[in-house]
DNA sequence: CAATCGTGGAA
DNA sequence: TTTCCAAGATT
């Protein structure tokens, strides 16, 4: 399982740019938490701006987190680009400036879970971790349990699996752990996996039992038409398009005009949203009324 | 533990 | 057209 999977990687790895052995660890950092519920193709042109204007966490640490959300563009989930902006100073402060090696230290910086902490000890450094994704929790559901996905959520018993399949030198773990991310992204996908393709199709446990659908409970797709999601998304978007505040009026205004709500029936929603942005540290308000993204 | 938090492309 | 879901983290 192990020789195969590696094989296969060492032949269909993605050229992704933070994978080329002259990229820094923050390099490394950025792009993994910026693929944090992010389609890795979407994350690219973006990385590339961001090093090359923030080559350093200390870059980052300097710059104000208006603009930071402003470069951050369409990513999604903008908070995230709040934390990494916090993580850098964190880094300034407290790590010399440096992307901290120890996983604990890595965890505790702000937008850092298991997930990140894991993969940047790895793939940053060459640490022996156990890197637990989406990927990887659909690549052993199937190969080893026979399902056809994961559960909704990471239970023990599957963190205890994947320690057990990471290879114990360091440098093969570092390898083990991204190769087995890339086949759940390429081959093992959610939607139309391409068993064909498949290195590990013969001892596979799902396509021996005949690929059966998942047995869980139904998942509950994520609501989104006229959710404060939405509003949120729009309100940013927004400010983020325009160089100066705007009124909150005709921020009300712009809002429900680009998602097609009646004003009337949404404006108090459209506040609310901005409020909760706010006590985000995402909008900041000015002049008493006017409203645009942190200074 | 479950809800919340963006966005866009593919099925 | 609607649904699914993608290198998760936080509360």
């Amino acid at each position: 399982m192990r020789r195969r999977v590696l094989d296969w990687y060492a032949v269909h790895a993605r050229p992704l740019p933070w994978r080329d052995p002259e990229t820094t660890a923050w390099g490394v950092f950025v792009s993994e938490v910026m693929s944090q519920q992010t389609p890795v193709g979407r994350v690219e042109p973006v990385w590339r701006e961001w090093l090359a204007r923030w080559p350093t966490a200390g870059d980052l640490a300097a710059e104000s987190p208006g603009e930071v959300v402003r470069a951050w563009g369409r990513l999604g989930y903008p908070r995230r680009a709040l934390r990494l902006r916090e993580a850098a100073v964190a880094m300034v402060e407290h790590h010399d400036g440096e992307v901290p090696q120890d996983e604990d230290a890595l965890r505790s910086l702000p937008g850092v879970g298991a997930y990140t902490a894991a993969a940047v000890a790895a793939f940053a450094h060459g640490r022996r971790t156990v890197v637990v994704d989406t990927n990887v929790r659909r690549v052993l559901a199937r190969t080893l349990q026979g399902r056809a996905q994961a559960a909704p959520a990471l239970t023990a018993a599957e963190s205890r699996l994947a320690a057990e399949v990471v290879p114990q030198d360091p440098e093969t773990s570092a390898v083990w752990n991204v190769a087995v991310m890339e086949l759940g992204a390429l081959v093992c996908r959610a939607r139309s996996p391409e068993c064909e393709a498949c290195p590990v199709r013969d001892l596979c446990a799902w396509v021996a039992a005949g690929r059966p659908a998942d047995d869980g409970p139904p998942r509950r797709g994520q609501a989104w038409h006229g959710t404060d999601r939405q509003v949120r998304g729009a309100i940013v978007q927004t400010l983020r398009e325009s160089p100066d505040a705007i009124a909150r009026a005709g921020l009300e205004h712009a809002v429900c005009t680009r998602l097609r709500l009646d004003p009337a029936r949404h404006a108090a929603q459209v506040d609310r949203c901005v409020g909760s942005l706010v006590e985000d540290g995402l909008v900041e308000p000015v002049d008493g009324d006017r409203l645009r993204l942190p200074a």
